[in-house]
DNA sequence: TTGAAAGCGCTAACAG
DNA sequence: CTGTTAGCGCTTTCAA
């Protein structure tokens, strides 16, 4: 005997109310060819018994388990957590539950091996399919079902649901420059991620079709959080040259760009993800953060993607590209001229 | 056949390598009476199969499985991503793996029911313990381990950890009497929850162990949201005899009372919890926010009781009280003086 | 050092 | 309508 306690299984029911484990499998699953009276009689046991089914034996024999997983490898970030709002908001509203599963740390694992190890373990498993976020390898070693958010591949092999990256950057540069900004820095983040090259490479096209020289000087990459981002920004508003505008990539980034600027006495409005000023009061906000706050709707898209797959949808596409809006809060008044 | 893809299994592994499945299983789990030559031969085969070991198969015949749970109802609230953070962050530093366990929504669930059978559903399958957060019933059904966080109940059968939420809310009173308040709001939160009533109860025995009357008009209730917070605030400010301050029993609820007091054009600094003020700008903050910034805390604490009593670690305590600390950020200069 | 075989708890044919 | 039975993929005796 390995376990001291044994729970109450089938088995247990079984006995107890005078039938048959596949009797009381049958009321578990609501089939339909079972008497009223024996239905009646189970249920009262299970009740009393405290029975509930083990999920590992159930997933074992069964296909359906109404259950979706969701991968990441660190639930500590911003990120990570509004993936889980949308994707909790979609299972909300279905009849799934869900079952997050994490490592507790990047740094723990290493990302390829670890990432592939976990979807099998889960898709094989107890899940019915998983969304992964932001995976680096191409392809997976599962008959499973999987969607992706933000993949960080080219080409994955699975369904997956991105933002327009590249387009939303371009959007927004082509707003600063309509401002008359020439000298805008731009403040990347983690270039392990797709979403990040795209939204540089926007930022350096833009500049380049416009043709305009790029300053290295004005671009600084930190890792998306505001910690690293305001040294970073500190260190564009301070150069000889400064600025006239900056294009933080994402949301914490921009607050590191308010945290700086308030140090350095700056006035900024409460609510900018993207600043254009000129040393006075003026600012520009594209909401480029869109790439940020949509990050909820593509976790909410990502979980009603995989659902319509488990309902064996033929509709579900297999991309899904999330519009980044262009949302603009203030105005710049005051631009810099060249 | 129900299946049409049928995963990579031991078996799999075990005939490609020429082997046994008990082989196969006795390399998988580092058993040291395997040859070294078998050993490779099989690691080969597992690595360029892509095998992974089927979750809920293993699940069910072997005791230890380096898993812990964290069952919520409800993942969108700061409080679950709170407790998240903290376990996580145990998580991170032990050899274990999270996983989260919600139905989505706390009103899809008829809270004792469902929360019984889904510590049961992990428990007694695939992790070695679980974590439950304001759990309402005071036993579960299960052999498995189990600490659960802030419990509902008075006495639970199980271990908890808990704030000193009582004593929390005694010291912030104590402090906004000693500057001289009589007329003190309160702004309260969930019922149903024990550290709720416990704050609630603070406040109560503070103000009649002053001798003083409880003004009922300065009690109001929302659910710890700044949102239901806000106009409850604004109520409090705009009665006739306004309160010259607020405890605010948690962190959302003080954010209700900043946007209420801006929004009627009354000047708070950033960071209060508990703001004591005279319609003038003064303002007293004791972190009872605490109890809330803490919670991060308490999930750290719980994770390591699990694991500690996962490991069987004879010194977990079956209660943990954090203490709630009191931390002064801006002092009321000016007090309206009775 | 290895293999054969017995289950873990459950579901799904297949017979009654 | 109900019971018998055969596995699901895995770990763990028990023999060899």
């Amino acid at each position: 005997m390995k376990r001291k306690y044994t729970a109450i299984t089938i088995n247990d029911v079984a006995k107890a109310s005078g039938v048959s484990v596949s009797t009381v499998s049958r009321v578990l699953n609501g089939k339909s060819d079972v008497s009223a009276d024996t239905q009646e009689r189970v249920l009262d046991v299970i009740d009393s018994l405290g029975y509930t089914s083990n999920l590992a034996a159930r997933s074992m024999r069964s296909f359906r388990r109404n259950l979706v997983g969701l991968i990441m490898p660190d639930i500590g970030y911003p990120f990570a957590i509004e993936v889980m709002r949308g994707v909790n908001r979609a299972i909300a509203e279905s009849e799934f539950d869900l079952l997050v599963y994490t490592t507790g740390d990047v740094r723990k694992a290493e990302s390829a091996k670890h990432e592939q190890k976990y979807v099998s373990l889960l898709n094989n498993s107890i899940t019915d399919g998983v969304i992964i976020v932001a995976p680096v390898v191409s392809e997976f070693p599962t008959n499973g079902l999987i969607v992706s958010i933000d993949p960080a591949t080219d080409n994955p092999s699975y369904p997956y649901v991105q933002a327009t990256n590249y387009e939303g950057a371009v959007e927004a540069m082509r707003y600063l420059l309509g401002l008359g900004h020439r000298r805008i820095g731009y403040i990347g983040g983690r270039t392990e991620l797709n979403s990040s090259v795209q939204r540089l490479e926007g930022y350096r096209d833009s500049l380049r079709d416009s043709g305009m020289d790029i300053d290295e000087s004005l671009i600084v990459i930190g890792d998306f959080t505001s910690k690293t981002a305001k040294p970073l920004a500190k260190q564009l508003l301070m150069i000889s040259d400064p600025p006239t505008a900056i294009f933080a990539s994402n949301d914490q980034s921009a607050m590191g760009v308010f945290e700086a600027a308030k140090e350095l006495g700056i006035h900024i409005p409460d609510d900018l993800s993207l600043v254009g000023f000129d040393n006075i009061i003026d600012s520009a906000y594209l909401n480029l953060t869109t790439i940020d706050q949509h990050i909820s709707e593509m976790g909410y898209i990502a979980a009603q993607m995989l659902i319509g797959m488990i309902n064996k949808d033929s509709l579900v596409p297999k991309i899904y590209n999330m519009k980044t809006n262009l949302v603009i809060r203030n105005s710049c008044k005051r631009v810099s001229v060249i």
